[in-house]
DNA sequence: GCCAACGTTGGC
DNA sequence: GCCAACGTTGGC
Protein backbone atom coordinates (compact mmCIF):
# COMPACT_ATOMS: atom_id res chain seq x y z
CA UNK A 1 0.00 0.00 0.00
CA UNK A 2 1.53 2.95 -1.36
CA UNK A 3 0.55 6.74 0.39
CA UNK A 4 0.14 9.61 -2.20
CA UNK A 5 -0.83 13.40 -1.91
CA UNK A 6 -2.75 15.52 -3.83
CA UNK A 7 -3.53 18.49 -3.54
CA UNK A 8 -7.13 20.76 -4.15
CA UNK A 9 -8.40 24.34 -3.70
CA UNK A 10 -10.93 23.90 -0.89
CA UNK A 11 -12.69 26.86 -2.45
CA UNK A 12 -13.52 24.96 -5.09
CA UNK A 13 -13.36 20.94 -3.52
CA UNK A 14 -12.38 20.87 0.23
CA UNK A 15 -11.95 17.93 2.45
CA UNK A 16 -15.70 18.43 3.54
CA UNK A 17 -16.99 18.70 0.05
CA UNK A 18 -15.03 15.02 -0.45
CA UNK A 19 -16.69 13.74 3.04
CA UNK A 20 -20.52 15.05 1.27
CA UNK A 21 -19.99 13.70 -2.06
CA UNK A 22 -17.72 10.21 -1.09
CA UNK A 23 -16.91 8.58 -3.28
CA UNK A 24 -15.79 11.33 -6.29
CA UNK A 25 -13.99 11.60 -9.18
CA UNK A 26 -10.53 12.86 -8.68
CA UNK A 27 -10.77 15.17 -11.87
CA UNK A 28 -8.84 18.13 -13.90
CA UNK A 29 -5.11 16.87 -13.81
CA UNK A 30 -3.90 17.94 -16.72
CA UNK A 31 -0.19 17.72 -15.78
CA UNK A 32 1.81 15.00 -17.36
CA UNK A 33 4.13 14.04 -14.48
CA UNK A 34 0.69 14.61 -12.22
CA UNK A 35 -1.10 12.19 -14.63
CA UNK A 36 1.66 9.45 -14.70
CA UNK A 37 1.15 9.39 -10.98
CA UNK A 38 -2.52 8.87 -11.12
CA UNK A 39 -1.88 5.59 -13.26
CA UNK A 40 -0.01 3.84 -10.68
CA UNK A 41 -2.23 4.49 -8.28
CA UNK A 42 -3.54 1.11 -6.31
CA UNK A 43 -6.89 0.15 -5.33
CA UNK A 44 -6.79 0.72 -1.26
CA UNK A 45 -3.33 3.45 -1.63
CA UNK A 46 -4.15 6.15 0.98
CA UNK A 47 -4.35 9.73 -0.14
CA UNK A 48 -3.50 12.41 1.78
CA UNK A 49 -5.42 15.91 0.81
CA UNK A 50 -3.92 19.37 0.89
CA UNK A 51 -5.96 22.10 1.06
CA UNK A 52 -4.17 24.96 -1.49
CA UNK A 53 -3.77 28.51 -2.67
CA UNK A 54 -6.01 29.18 0.55
CA UNK A 55 -5.34 31.26 4.09
CA UNK A 56 -3.07 28.30 5.57
CA UNK A 57 -2.42 25.28 2.97
CA UNK A 58 -2.34 22.24 4.93
CA UNK A 59 -2.27 18.25 4.65
CA UNK A 60 -6.11 18.28 5.82
CA UNK A 61 -7.76 14.79 6.00
CA UNK A 62 -7.44 11.14 4.02
CA UNK A 63 -9.55 9.47 1.60
CA UNK A 64 -8.55 5.75 -0.41
CA UNK A 65 -8.60 4.85 -4.05
CA UNK A 66 -11.82 3.04 -4.58
CA UNK A 67 -11.50 3.11 -8.24
CA UNK A 68 -8.66 3.37 -10.59
CA UNK A 69 -8.04 5.93 -13.50
CA UNK A 70 -11.21 6.40 -15.74
CA UNK A 71 -11.27 9.00 -18.20
CA UNK A 72 -11.59 12.41 -17.40
CA UNK A 73 -14.75 13.13 -18.38
CA UNK A 74 -13.94 17.24 -17.94
CA UNK A 75 -11.53 16.71 -20.47
CA UNK A 76 -14.15 15.45 -23.10
CA UNK A 77 -16.56 18.65 -22.33
CA UNK A 78 -16.42 21.41 -24.52
CA UNK A 79 -18.05 23.23 -22.16
CA UNK A 80 -15.16 22.56 -19.57
CA UNK A 81 -12.58 24.70 -18.58
CA UNK A 82 -10.03 21.84 -18.66
CA UNK A 83 -11.32 20.71 -21.99
CA UNK A 84 -8.87 19.34 -24.48
CA UNK A 85 -9.68 18.25 -28.07
CA UNK A 86 -7.14 15.77 -27.66
CA UNK A 87 -8.82 13.75 -25.40
CA UNK A 88 -11.55 12.89 -27.81
CA UNK A 89 -8.98 12.14 -30.48
CA UNK A 90 -7.33 9.40 -28.51
CA UNK A 91 -10.62 8.18 -27.32
CA UNK A 92 -11.72 7.85 -30.68
CA UNK A 93 -8.59 6.64 -31.65
CA UNK A 94 -9.10 3.84 -29.53
CA UNK A 95 -5.89 5.13 -27.81
CA UNK A 96 -5.41 5.22 -24.07
CA UNK A 97 -7.02 8.40 -22.71
CA UNK A 98 -4.80 11.47 -22.37
CA UNK A 99 -6.32 12.79 -18.85
CA UNK A 100 -7.26 9.99 -16.28
CA UNK A 101 -9.35 10.52 -12.87
CA UNK A 102 -9.30 8.15 -10.34
CA UNK A 103 -12.56 7.90 -7.86
CA UNK A 104 -11.31 8.87 -4.04
CA UNK A 105 -13.78 7.83 -1.23
CA UNK A 106 -13.41 9.90 1.77
CA UNK A 107 -11.65 8.09 5.00
CA UNK A 108 -11.28 10.97 7.71
CA UNK A 109 -9.42 13.92 8.80
CA UNK A 110 -6.51 14.15 10.33
CA UNK A 111 -6.18 14.29 13.96
CA UNK A 112 -3.57 17.11 13.50
CA UNK A 113 -3.68 19.08 9.99
CA UNK A 114 -0.24 19.68 8.95
CA UNK A 115 0.43 23.23 7.56
CA UNK A 116 2.91 22.63 4.78
CA UNK A 117 5.08 25.38 6.44
CA UNK A 118 5.99 23.04 9.24
CA UNK A 119 6.63 20.05 6.75
CA UNK A 120 8.85 21.93 4.49
CA UNK A 121 10.50 22.52 8.02
CA UNK A 122 11.12 19.50 8.63
CA UNK A 123 14.60 18.05 7.42
CA UNK A 124 13.08 14.23 6.89
CA UNK A 125 11.13 15.89 4.05
CA UNK A 126 13.98 17.63 2.54
CA UNK A 127 14.30 15.74 -0.25
CA UNK A 128 10.49 15.06 -1.09
CA UNK A 129 8.46 15.94 -3.91
CA UNK A 130 6.51 17.84 -1.55
CA UNK A 131 9.67 20.39 -0.83
CA UNK A 132 11.43 19.84 -4.09
CA UNK A 133 8.66 20.20 -6.83
CA UNK A 134 6.93 23.42 -6.99
CA UNK A 135 3.25 22.95 -8.66
CA UNK A 136 2.77 19.54 -8.57
CA UNK A 137 -0.52 18.51 -7.57
CA UNK A 138 0.10 14.44 -7.25
CA UNK A 139 2.66 12.83 -5.79
CA UNK A 140 3.44 9.74 -4.23
CA UNK A 141 5.01 9.69 -0.86
CA UNK A 142 8.00 7.39 0.34
CA UNK A 143 7.48 4.96 3.11
CA UNK A 144 9.89 7.12 5.77
CA UNK A 145 8.27 10.25 4.13
CA UNK A 146 4.93 8.77 5.04
CA UNK A 147 6.06 7.96 8.56
CA UNK A 148 7.01 11.19 9.43
CA UNK A 149 4.13 12.71 8.53
CA UNK A 150 1.92 9.91 10.58
CA UNK A 151 4.29 10.76 13.18
CA UNK A 152 3.50 14.64 12.74
CA UNK A 153 -0.47 14.12 12.47
CA UNK A 154 -0.70 11.71 15.04
CA UNK A 155 -2.55 9.66 12.72
CA UNK A 156 -1.69 6.01 11.29
CA UNK A 157 -2.47 6.80 7.83
CA UNK A 158 -3.67 3.30 7.41
CA UNK A 159 -7.23 2.83 6.14
C1' DG B 1 -1.41 40.70 -5.35
C1' DC B 2 3.42 39.39 -6.08
C1' DC B 3 6.47 36.57 -8.25
C1' DA B 4 9.41 32.30 -8.51
C1' DA B 5 9.15 28.06 -10.49
C1' DC B 6 7.81 25.73 -13.39
C1' DG B 7 5.21 23.64 -18.02
C1' DT B 8 3.58 24.59 -22.72
C1' DT B 9 3.55 26.68 -27.18
C1' DG B 10 5.13 27.90 -31.52
C1' DG B 11 8.40 30.26 -34.68
C1' DC B 12 12.50 29.17 -36.69
C1' DG C 1 15.06 20.40 -31.53
C1' DC C 2 16.07 24.89 -29.62
C1' DC C 3 14.47 28.49 -26.93
C1' DA C 4 11.91 32.86 -26.14
C1' DA C 5 7.48 34.13 -24.94
C1' DC C 6 3.71 33.11 -22.54
C1' DG C 7 0.53 31.01 -19.13
C1' DT C 8 -0.28 28.72 -14.70
C1' DT C 9 0.41 27.26 -10.03
C1' DG C 10 0.57 28.16 -5.46
C1' DG C 11 3.22 29.75 -1.31
C1' DC C 12 3.96 33.90 0.71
Amino acid sequence: MRHWLVKTEPDAFSLDDLRRESPALWDGVRNYQARNFLREMQLGDVVLIQHSSCKVPAVVGLAVVSELALPDPTASDPEHKGFDPRQVADIDAGKPPRWIAPRLSYLRPLRTTLPIARLKARPELADSHLVRRARLSVMPLSESEAACIASLADDTLLP
